[in-house]
DNA sequence: AAACCCTCCAACCGCATGGGG
DNA sequence: ACCCCATGCGGTTGGAGGGTT
């Protein structure tokens, strides 16, 4: 239906990046018409360009226009951009009336570039602005590195020589909560406990010890001690930086009070809390691996707040 | 030094929309 | 109501440049 084909089509009509002397040659000839454009379709011609109407106008409202704003985008602008993309989604062209200087483009191409990465790395869903699903981050973390990712799954099998079934689910909680700020359902949900231990069918995080100082009173009066290799992996997850203190591996069974000396009191908080919105995991500091850290980073704290917050 | 990989962003593509004849 | 055309818009691509091996 009606649509003619675009000039592009044209064989000869030049592609690709813009010379100088092209833009010199635009720019001129919109200048000479008091900035204002007649046609599109017609102004290659006028102008003596050998380009389509449509990469001169892309190429004139992205980048020739003598009110865009060229450079970084300032903190302020970032702030902006989320929280509108929170309230409109995609619409670039409406985001971008809300920053003076700069087009759809640049702020599509920012928000593709930075901006969604920065987010999924703090375990949000940048389509969203709602916490990820604990697998997603898992995969779209720093876990996604296979070895980490396989010393984790190692350090879960090994907990299997725990002498408790409850009492594996609970290190495993405390692991993952650590690594995870609470995002430990998806890897508890595929644990397996040993058959001969009465555990419930289906792990996840709620359905555990609701309490962690229960959880720790339960281990000390368990008087288990695990197996090397529980805290070698235990370890070596220090070693990648998942669990930032470092656990000594020779140390004695690991009572409560080796555990709690051995987890900095933000992580043994955050694995006493359910697991929230991210507007709540950003309620307070906590003590996270370093793909989704953010006690270092209140500039993005604050602003996921902000954006969070918005209503729907 | 060279090959490879990754990131970033300008530019392209194609569909949607709205206005005029 | 229909057709044609110009422009707007959002998703995608490709290549330059920087970093890594």
């Amino acid at each position: 239906m009606g649509r003619s084909p675009c000039c592009c089509h044209d064989a000869g009509v030049k592609k690709g990046p813009w010379t100088e002397e092209e833009d010199r040659t635009l720019v001129e000839h919109i200048q000479r018409h008091g900035g204002h454009v007649g046609s599109w379709r017609n102004l290659p011609k006028a102008a003596g360009l050998n380009r389509c109407g449509k990469s001169c106008r892309l190429r004139w409202t992205n980048y020739l226009r003598p009110d865009i704003k060229h450079g970084n985008f300032t903190d302020d602008e970032d702030r902006l951009i989320i929280r509108l993309h929170a309230e409109l989604g995609n619409k670039w062209s409406t985001i971008a009336t809300h920053l003076d200087g700069r087009t759809d483009n640049e702020i599509k191409n920012y928000w593709n570039t930075h901006i969604r990465k920065k987010l999924r790395s703090m375990g949000v869903d940048p389509a969203t602005h709602q916490r990820l699903p604990p697998n997603d981050i898992l995969i779209s973390g720093a876990l996604a590195s296979p070895g980490l990712h396989q010393a984790l799954l190692s350090a879960a099998a090994s907990l299997g020589g725990l002498n408790s079934a409850l009492v594996q689910a609970q290190a495993l909680q405390l692991l993952l909560q650590a690594i995870n700020g609470g995002a430990a359902a998806g890897l508890m949900a595929s644990f397996s406990p040993a058959a001969d231990n009465a555990m419930p069918p289906m792990l996840n995080a709620s359905s555990i010890v609701p309490n962690f100082q229960d959880q720790m009173n339960l281990l000390a009066h368990a008087s288990y001690r695990p197996a090397d290799d529980v805290l070698n992996n235990i370890a070596s997850f220090a070693e990648h930086g998942v669990v930032q203190q470092q656990l000594n591996a020779s140390a004695p069974a690991p009572t409560a009070a080796l555990v709690s000396a051995s987890f900095p009191r933000e992580v043994v908080a955050a694995a006493d809390r359910p697991v929230q919105g991210f507007a709540d995991l950003l309620s307070e500091p906590i003590e996270m691996p370093s793909m989704c850290s953010l006690e270092d980073d209140h500039f993005w704290k604050d602003m996921l707040a902000e954006s969070s917050s918005l209503p729907l």
